[in-house]
DNA sequence: AAATTTCACTGAACCGTATCAGCGCCCTCT
DNA sequence: AGAGGGCGCTGATACGGTTCAGTGAAATTT
């Protein structure tokens, strides 16, 4: 019993291959009384049509790729991924269209799945991520000729299609919020530093640091990890002059630099006020709940992926900004306290 | 300037195109010097075989499909997803295999994307998560002759072939443990009724706590989000008996446990111990540490690729157990202690 | 009424690969 | 020397769709 094919259902209407093919997607060319017939024929013997017979036919391939370029240990820890790409594939099934995942551990095999993607006519296209400062994959993606969408700043983006969201003027909201609490001491746990947005929070970090007269501002570099997070912690808040406030990457890293507090005795938030970034569940389910720099992330998947669709449909280009983030302050972040180092229990 | 085809091989190595793939495919049928020129000459212009012919003449589609069927805002909480996939990625990226994903939110969607991928030739199999008790996709999957591995129990999976891991066998380790603790109330927060792997655990769970001598025990499911995994935990530990120990089904959860029980100043360990289960890097970083069931994730995938793949290319079926799971004591268990309400203060 | 257009449909070509039957050719065996 | 067999390759066909040029009949225009 093998699977039905136009031919099927021709023989069965007595019509061509041809007047089926019109009829089953909408055509003009058949009357509404064959087009009729062929649909119910099609529906009654279940015909699908086969994907491979139709891209090999110039259409569509009918998939978008999606690779992500981080450690497998470090992926799971991020809900970012995750919540990114069911918003992706939100998006994607209204138009019945599928997602290409993979995994790489780096940008060079990252670059050669999009050679082999694009080259085995797999996908229509592909949404970059993690964009970095003179990313590698853009020259070559436009190379190819690939439609690609890119999640990141413009300036990094070169002739592809850019989305993004407005890193520094968060940073701004947040340095400003932490200034006029009284912060003066304030660190930054960044992710790693090759990545492009990365960069533009280190700018804005420093800029609006000493514009908003924090006078005491550093920064340190991790991979995202809550071990790392924890080790940077417990560096800043071991220093002469520790900080009063920490603005942290991500979450789990704002969740370990909050055990590191708990753990030396420092309360948060009259003591420490922390940051988090990139909310998620994870940013209230501890105690104190994480002020935090929250976004739609499956919105900023969703847009990203109805930019790509539009791109791939009518090469309709241009950059344009998605959802924006906001500081959402909850239980972790309090006036600067008076500077003391004994320990305070409730 | 179009893709190169082999047409193209053919027509500079002055051969046909029928010797062109058999040389590119390691057949038998032209000389080992006319396969090097081929190759070279592939090679050199940059061929790339075109998926969709390829698999329009009865070939593989060299990709497996995996759903994901919870709500969006669901999945990016749980690391699991993100690290089962990234294990199944490293599998399947030695085959030049692709993984097609897609998140849906019912099983009856789940059904339809299988009929469709099946269908429209875009898969050669796919990987089930998640398995119900029950489970509608088992007998549709059965009939449409798809290949397909099912994470879970052999009991719920049918004819299909199965990848597991002794639920059973752990729970018993974890109960055993706290009962040797001392521990004599002992509670559960379960995740989604539904799943086969909780009634396996909830079953285990009163049988072990019986023949343990653990006396109070009691269950209460959860849809695996921090704020029901609080919420039930706030209800546990407001009950007139409340338990010594609790174990959760997952980390958030667990996570979410901990920090209502700090809220509500009961000390961890010494007033209250607390199990996690599919430890991930989140138990690591708050404090304490959490005790957890911990499993290698990402090689359950593997596994359930590897014999996938295995599944595909010789049609090799059977059920055999995967990774293990054990329990990893940390910080978050400790001998019960005497029963008091007072709140204690290191 | 003749000419033209429109409509509904047919038949064939085409996409890029895999595969099969067949065909010389050379080598080996008797 | 003739039969037989394997090697290396060709040419054709299949896969399941899409699409285009063409065709006969009906409808419309002149």
């Amino acid at each position: 019993m093998k699977r039905p094919t136009i031919a099927d259902i021709a023989r069965r209407a007595g019509v061509s291959k041809g007047a089926v093919s019109y009829a089953l997607n909408g055509q003009p060319g058949v009357s509404e009384a064959t087009r009729a017939r062929i649909m119910a024929i099609a529906q009654e013997i279940g015909w699908r049509p086969n994907l491979a017979a139709r891209s090999l036919s110039g259409a569509r391939a009918d998939a978008i790729g999606l690779v992500l370029c981080r450690p497998a240990r470090f992926l799971g820890v991020e809900p970012f991924f995750m919540e990114l790409i069911s918003g992706i594939e939100g998006e994607l099934a209204a138009s019945s269209c599928a997602l290409m995942l993979q995994v790489v551990p780096d940008h060079e095999t990252e670059i050669a799945v999009y050679r082999r993607w694009w080259g085995e006519g797999r996908v229509d296209g592909a949404i970059l991520v993690d964009l970095h400062a003179d990313d590698p994959r853009v020259p070559v993606v436009e190379r190819l000729g690939m439609p690609a969408v890119v999640t990141g700043h413009p300036s990094g983006a070169g002739s592809l299609t850019a989305v993004w969201s407005d890193e520094a003027a968060v940073m701004r909201e947040v340095i400003e919020y932490l200034a006029a609490l009284g912060h003066r001491r304030v660190a930054r746990v960044a992710g790693l530093p090759g990545l492009l947005h990365t960069r533009i929070r280190d700018e804005a970090f420093a800029e609006v640091c000493a514009e908003s007269g924090v006078s005491e501002h550093q920064v340190v570099h991790t991979d995202y990890t809550g071990e790392q997070g924890a080790r940077a912690t417990r560096r800043l808040l071991s220093s002469r002059s520790r900080p009063t406030a920490i603005v942290y990457d991500n979450d789990i890293m704002a969740v370990a630099g909050l055990s590191v507090a708990q753990e030396m005795r420092l309360d948060v938030p009259s003591e420490l006020s922390i940051v988090g970034w990139d909310d998620s569940a994870l940013s209230q389910v501890v105690r104190p709940a994480l002020t935090a720099v929250t976004r739609d992330i499956p919105a900023c998947g969703a847009h990203a992926a109805q930019t790509l669709l539009r791109l791939i449909a009518s090469g309709e280009r241009g950059s344009h900004e998605g959802p924006s983030a906001r500081l959402l302050p909850r239980g972790s972040t309090a006036p600067a306290g008076r500077d003391r180092t004994v320990s305070h229990v409730p």
